[in-house]
DNA sequence: AATGAATGAGTATTCATTCAT
DNA sequence: AATGAATGAATACTCATTCAT
């Protein structure tokens, strides 16, 4: 039955992704609903909503750090920089809510949820110092305004619902503010 | 007895845009006591709490457009354009709610809203328009992702709670982006 | 309007004490319908079911401090103590709760709860005081002990379902210790 | 096995009663915890949370028979009569629940705890019986109100959280009730 | 026109009880 | 036989909205 249990949670986890991705103020009852368990099963699991929310945001800011990680190795830094930046616009265009839990990342308040988000910025930063030591960055771009850079752009695409045309576009601005000043 | 009833309108509005500018999903009583009237007389002005959230959108949209339509006659356009770019994030840093109300101007159900958010972007155009032509942003920069851009920096600047100096350097950036590449 | 707002609070506390003096762990639900009003009218006239509660016990203590208060004029202290006594014990004989009251005076956390138990144990004091100097009352009796033999014998005839007779005889063997030895 | 199961339900009883004891409205969660062993064994000896409950109630009832008739066949009967309700009034101020076990034995309604409420009940009437036949108590006290004043000074001993030197002067309030008019 | 009271539907959370391992 | 997970009914409390004054 562990596995069972175990197989729940993952269940109810993307439930609860699916519909506060879709409905922010969603009832918990949605989430059971839609993961197929009883009420009180989502509850056994995450004994109040706001730890649900908060399991719901730590796995999404533990995926992009998962992923900043995977980049960091990658031979070629700029790419990995400005691939990072666009895959997080990407998903943040279609799954509304990544971008909130990027701008929940400084202020999370959950333990768990913190350090992933700590985790996930460390990484990013990892990214960004590697892309401008290879010169695919400029140098004065500090960490906090290129974070808040990445977390804006996500939302601004997300808030619009832009095609991907236009996205695409946005990031080449974005970019292209980002690049050193030759 | 007319002049009573605008005010308490003004009054109730101003009320709303202060307790839902701190506290997004707070209830209409809320309202009520910030205003100093009774909750029924919320309800008499608003019908509905929808339509009391639409009149705040609306009115901070129409802000915007005008604060847009006086820059669009100065003799400077493109300071004209990054003002008000600067302008609107900085005010966005500190009021919660107005990258919403950006945000949202896409998606505005209400009638008076759709038409003010409508205003407020066209009369964003023509701020960059001018702007390309003097030659102060770039000719390949199109409308929807510069206002995708100016909401993104706005949300940016908002969700991370940025200090000035941090924003400043967040919009130096962002203008490199949309200068004309040399 | 206010007239009408009294009624209810009054209906409400009506209700509150025949419902949970039948059934103390009844619902707030049940306290409504009996009352006939909506479960939020009573919510707004006892924000919390504690509250209610509370207003409940207060009410009841405060009628017992009155009947107190009104024998302490009386000419036979020996007579107004004992009548007070079994006036206190043949009610909580047939409303359950007051015995429940009793003993709540001592640990009535809410402000006005305690009060009102002060100010009853108070009064019976003063009952007990002039008793004994009329010597209906033998003079080694403490208060603290007569007041637990008051609260202990109330809840005695409640938790039986004592009939009047055999009431009136466990009396008769309560009063017969309190009485001066001869 | 069968040596685990009787175990494992005595290891429920008493954490049961340490439980109940404690906080009347608690869960069955907490007991299970308590005597260390999962939820559903606690279900599978009683299968209702009632069930638990009487088997309480019924223990404490025999103990108490038990303790009677051990003093039943005392050389001393008055002696035997004063000490039996002075420890049953010591247990209840420190043990809150066998008030509530004694007072429950009219209503009991589980056919094991009805009979064991009996049992104690005669038992109790045995020593009235002798003590009345030595002297040691009024002839005129009946059953009835006698063992009323039983459970009223247990539950009053409690109810107020009474210190063992009021208790006790409580009690001899109580016996000079008892005791034969000289 | 303004007020404050009343309402019922909705929400998070708990708990006795039942299943699957 | 024992366990822990799952369940749904129940409960206290909130809120947008409607009535009576």
């Amino acid at each position: 039955m562990r596995a069972d249990a175990r197989d729940n949670r993952e269940r109810i986890l993307t439930a609860a992704e699916e519909v506060f991705g879709r409905t922010p103020g969603a009832s918990t009852d949605e989430v059971a609903k839609r993961a197929g368990v009883g009420i009180a099963t989502v509850f056994r699991h995450f004994p109040t909503k706001v730890e649900l929310l908060e399991a719901v945001l730590t796995q999404r800011l533990e995926r992009l750090r998962d992923r900043a990680r995977e980049l960091a190795g990658s031979a070629d830094p700029g790419r990995a920089f400005y691939d990072f930046f666009g895959q997080v616009v990407a998903e943040a265009a279609s799954k509304l809510a990544i971008a909130d839990a990027l701008g929940a990342a400084g202020t999370a308040v959950g333990d768990e949820a913190r350090q992933a988000g700590e985790g996930m910025r460390q990484a990013f930063g990892e990214l960004l110092d590697r892309a401008q030591d290879s010169g695919a960055v400029r140098k004065d771009a500090a960490f906090p305004e290129t974070y808040a850079l990445l977390i804006g752009t996500a939302r601004g695409a997300t808030a619009v619902g832009l095609e991907p045309t236009v996205r695409d576009r946005l990031l080449a601005l974005v970019y292209d503010g980002l690049r050193p000043r030759p």
